[in-house]
DNA sequence: GTGGTCTAGACCACC
DNA sequence: GTGGTCTAGACCACG
């Protein structure tokens, strides 16, 4: 269920990072679930262990996730809200809007962008 | 007039031409004026040459500016409201918006972003 | 009576010699007395056999314990205040305090937190 | 300045961490300096470019440092201070402590090494 | 030159 | 089997 763009400027350990916070906000992986092993992920998505051990890095010291050695990588309850995440969100959109803003992109033409995105499935 | 914020992401190349393109639509430069020259503006920035020629490179790859070689660099006619720079800002947006809200950021969250950006000045 | 955090960074493994070393300074092991078998302790506790074993292993390496093989497990006399335990703690803690102070913990918050834990129950 | 106790059950990229977080609390690295770039410290140091990336990362990620792609790393004003360290070092510390009470260490052998080495320097 | 990403492999502790 | 650490190399964008 995980699908890498190997062509996008964002991180592939980014995307993968993204994806499952989506899947965890979708309800696919329970709080306390066992994620899949970074091994059988890399395994899966043809990708390097490393990368997929970033990933999972990155979702540990943002709080989503919690990892035994030897055991696996487990879901943090409350995981599915986190604040941080939007945070982090906000604040790496704003500049983009900014920017656009700057090469004369209309308020209306973004909202709209917006709409549509939010609209999808 | 044109400021460098170098805890930035951003690379310092697209930041002086955001800025040029501003500048260019709030009419500081008018079509067929002449731009600082390159090197004067390394000088003035204290940055290297070559960073500062990557921007006026993109400004002429996107049909804002045009250059004279040996004369200097000056405001195409029309600049002012170019399609492929908008478009391209549109294009980079994109992703990040669909980042956010498979981050959990709601709809009116980022309307509201969009928002208090547009109202400033 | 033995609870395992499955959260924990610590080793399963320790939390299990922990414990059980408590409960033998709190005589609820006396000295000679058997203890319970590691796989009725792995049973009860939902644990690999391997991972009580080598709890236990450690137990009689620190002599805490002794065994006979066929037999089971004995709590070994004067285990309730075995040198060796606490040595072995001390030279545990000092890195994790060196790295405290290090990282700007003033030395009132360390000592409050220790009476904190110390009045515990 | 930075010293590796490659027999330390501390992960290297964890002493390099503290090390610097330490010289910047002692005023060495000042508010926006730069530190010394990855790779040199990997030569000094004599370790692999990925380990002195992985220490800068976490800083990074805790907010002690901010890096310009191309120019180097540097100190983030109010780094010195950083709460998210101080916070993580005594959670840190609070199971150490808890498994030296239940091994039989008093109160007071832990206040006194303690002072010990709060005294060192 | 700088930092950022990714791959490929090793060894370890733990379960 | 699992995750954690470390090494050694590559390529990229940026300045």
């Amino acid at each position: 269920m995980i699908l890498i763009d190997y062509h996008s400027r964002v991180p592939i350990y980014e995307q993968i990072k993204e994806q499952i916070i989506e899947l965890i906000r979708a309800g696919v992986y329970q709080p306390d679930e066992q994620l899949p092993s970074i091994r059988a992920l890399a395994l899966q998505l043809q990708l390097n262990v490393n990368t997929v051990k970033r990933a999972f890095q990155d979702l540990e010291a943002d709080g989503i996730t919690y990892s035994m050695p030897g055991r696996g990588v487990y879901v943090k309850s409350g995981a599915a809200n986190n604040q941080k995440v939007i945070e982090s969100a906000l604040r790496n959109t704003e500049p983009m809007i900014r920017s656009a803003k700057a090469k004369g992109v209309r308020q209306e033409q973004l909202v709209q962008l917006i709409q549509h995105i939010y609209e999808e499935r």
